[in-house]
DNA sequence: CATTAAAACAACACGTTGTCCGTTTTGTGG
DNA sequence: CCACAAAACGGACAACGTGTTGTTTTAATG
């Protein structure tokens, strides 16, 4: 019985057409790139590409999960990790090594994650990633009493996650290249103590 | 001599496209909408439309180039009514009655707003929404001092201009309606003192 | 009501799409 | 190393949207 996944023909082929299409979404766009243009540059058949997506939209939707797939994962992971460091360590706190990590996690996948997020990416992704944050971190916490709200609940979730996403765009056009920690440390800064503290206005 | 722009037919004409166009954004996104379907829903002739337009991307920038007209301005006429106020009344702020007059704008063109700023809309928008909101909130003003920056001024830009737009896509979304006031309050506590201390995490 | 520009109509070549074939190449398990 | 299943190929197909053009019909305006 032969396995479709270990085929190095199948693992070369759908790794040419991905990196074609992150190629091409920085060149033109997902909008405007075809398929033809995908199996063009990845040299391979266009018959071929139609073997393993449906089309180009398929093809980005099963990167964006994958992606996210992974992402779930490694939190899992951190997740349970952290909470053994806190066991020796109680003044390990979670919500910073988590982000570090989502950070971590993006900057292996930068390449994609700069076209996908990009002014010519995926408008959906944007919304996914928004989703996810808002799940991830503060789903199953209590960070939040809502009686002490001093805005509505909605507002204060898509200022956050959208702020957030942002940085996170930014980071990906940045040449500067800040470590995950310092990016971490950034957006705790902001958002701790507002824009306007970190901009030097208040104290 | 005849004019074009008062001639009533093509009032009609440019009309029907735009509001063709603002439902097939809700109904399947710009990317997935074609001319056909456009001119379709607006009952006019296919050729018709490429008199006016290139073609669909040409039509949403000379739809979002009216918006950020208009919006400009409408702000260069708030900004001098504020500074007469102001003569008799000191207390009032610019930045205050200037956000409340662009969520007041946003609002006259709601249903276009809604859809381009949707899930399905146009990413590009959502990027010189951003810069726009730059330009109108920080440019000329000396809010900012380089020197007392807690973070790099990029990601406070970012956060900053990114949250806000999260923000007026919630409320386009929301049906709950708030007002204009309300809304320029909402962010002002947000971004003022911080999103943790509006959640009722801090004093 | 006559004038004249706008809109409708029809037909065109062109490019992409998605889906077929049958054929050739190639990686893998025995 | 070899046989073979699977993968990739090359080509063809109808269907569809695009952008353009030349002609006819319609309707706003003075």
């Amino acid at each position: 019985m032969r396995n479709k996944n270990t085929d190095l023909r199948v693992i070369r082929t759908k790794e040419a057409i991905r990196n074609a299409l992150v190629e091409l979404i920085e060149e033109k766009g997902l909008d405007a790139l075809t398929v033809k243009e995908i199996t063009t540059k990845a040299k391979i058949n266009r018959g071929t590409f139609y073997v393993y997506y449906q089309d180009k939209y398929d093809l980005v939707n099963k990167c964006e999960d994958e992606f996210f797939q992974e992402l779930a994962d490694m939190i899992i992971e951190n997740f349970s990790k952290t909470m053994n460091e806190k066991k020796t360590n109680p003044s390990v706190t979670i919500p910073v090594t988590l982000v570090v990590s989502i950070f971590e996690h993006i900057d292996r996948n930068r390449k994609f994650m700069k076209a996908i997020l990009g002014p010519k990416g995926d408008l959906s992704f944007h919304t996914k990633m928004k989703e996810f944050m808002w799940k991830t971190l503060f789903e199953n916490n209590k960070f939040i009493q809502q009686e002490n709200l001093l805005v509505p609940i909605e507002y204060l979730i898509s200022y956050i996650s959208s702020a957030h996403l942002g940085v996170i765009q930014q980071w990906l056009n940045s040449d500067k290249n800040e470590s995950p920690q310092e990016m971490a440390h950034i957006l705790y800064t902001m958002t701790a103590n507002g824009p306007f503290y970190a901009a030097g206005l208040k104290r």
